[in-house]
DNA sequence: CGGGTTAGCATACCCTGGGTATGTGAAGGT
DNA sequence: ACCTTCACATACCCAGGGTATGCTAACCCG
């Protein structure tokens, strides 16, 4: 095996246990020297990839969000009318907080361990991107009234955030699809009203 | 002085510098000996009345809590009317973003170092049962749409966290005011339609 | 009021775990 | 074939949370 190779496997499987073990224990209760020792090297060579725990750490929120962000964008594409794209991708953001891994790593301890900047950042650059832009295209096409997107992107990003938490904790079946319909009539409100 | 006094007043000095410090550094960034020295005491008196750093910054994180309660109420209590009652309830909240203490200590550390469900469980006791308790008085007044309180308490929360944090950083000295606005419209989907 | 008890700390210590400095051997270049 | 580089391993430092124990002044009780 090549050096380049080597180098790259390396990387990834602590990435890989990385990611089990924070989403699984919390960023505090993970110890780097086992995440290298369940890889079979030691805690030089994670030192060697990253320059710290928290570097590792931001390399795993990193990835994980960059799945978030497909799969919602995913789950926008399915549909034609710009509207039901912005519901389908809310939709799929709100099931999403069943994920161990993206309910500890992203949303919990990521804007606590990275600071709320950075995460905000990150946030930004995967899924809120695309909540931003759903929004401009809908005030472009006057379908929701004029106004700044930015406010209203973070507070249905915070909404839709706070609302996944909520859901992996919360037992009964019906509680997604309430939850669903209680954001549908918040985006309603939203609309420019014609009566 | 008595002994019950002099409890008291370490404890509260304790908490005092604590919550100071845990605003301004963070939880992680804040050593427990250094708070117990600048009250004058050392790690063993802080142990004495709290059995843990976390414990130490529970007690914090609830004193906080329990203040913006109490701010988010009174600001409600200035109107007569329910409706008007929880826009303004709202925007109180999303005016104590820009509280460091809140911000540091309740929106961002809080969660992280003390688990997504006590989290919860407290913030439930402060403020988050006034909204409850609004919506559900909305609810049987019929002014908004009949439906579970409770995921609707969660996205409302949420969104308000996040933007509360989001108006922390952001310039403008319209900010507030859009996102009270953009907050408005999104409450204003949850009025039952009568066209 | 004096002896015992308790409680509010101080002191000294342990030990996990993040971070660093340096060594080493094999891969890759020339 | 020799030298360099790089991907690690090894050995170490030390900050800081937690604990076990000691000390002294306040309290209780006869």
């Amino acid at each position: 095996m090549t050096r380049a190779e080597q180098r790259a496997a390396t990387r990834q499987a602590l990435l890989t246990e990385g990611r089990r073990r924070f989403a699984a224990d919390g960023y505090h209760a993970v110890v780097l020297a086992d995440v290298a020792q369940a890889v079979g090297v030691t805690k030089g060579a994670a030192y060697h990839h990253f320059e710290s725990k928290a570097g590792l750490f931001r390399a795993v929120v990193a990835e994980v969000q960059h799945e978030l962000g497909e799969r919602v964008a995913a789950a926008a594409e399915t549909h034609t009318d710009p509207w039901d794209q912005l519901r389908a991708g809310c939709h799929a953001f709100l099931a999403a907080g069943h994920d161990p891994t993206v309910r500890r790593i992203v949303l919990l301890d990521a804007p606590a361990v990275l600071g709320w900047d950075e995460w905000r950042a990150m946030d930004e650059d995967s899924s809120a991107r695309h909540l931003a832009e759903a929004l401009t295209g809908l005030v472009e096409a006057g379908v929701i009234e004029d106004q700044p997107v930015e406010p209203l992107t973070r507070l249905l990003s915070g909404a839709m955030n706070e609302a996944a938490l909520w859901l992996a904790r919360s037992p009964g079946p019906h509680a997604l699809a309430q939850t669903e319909r209680a954001l549908d009539s918040l985006l309603l409100g939203l609309r420019v009203q014609r009566s």
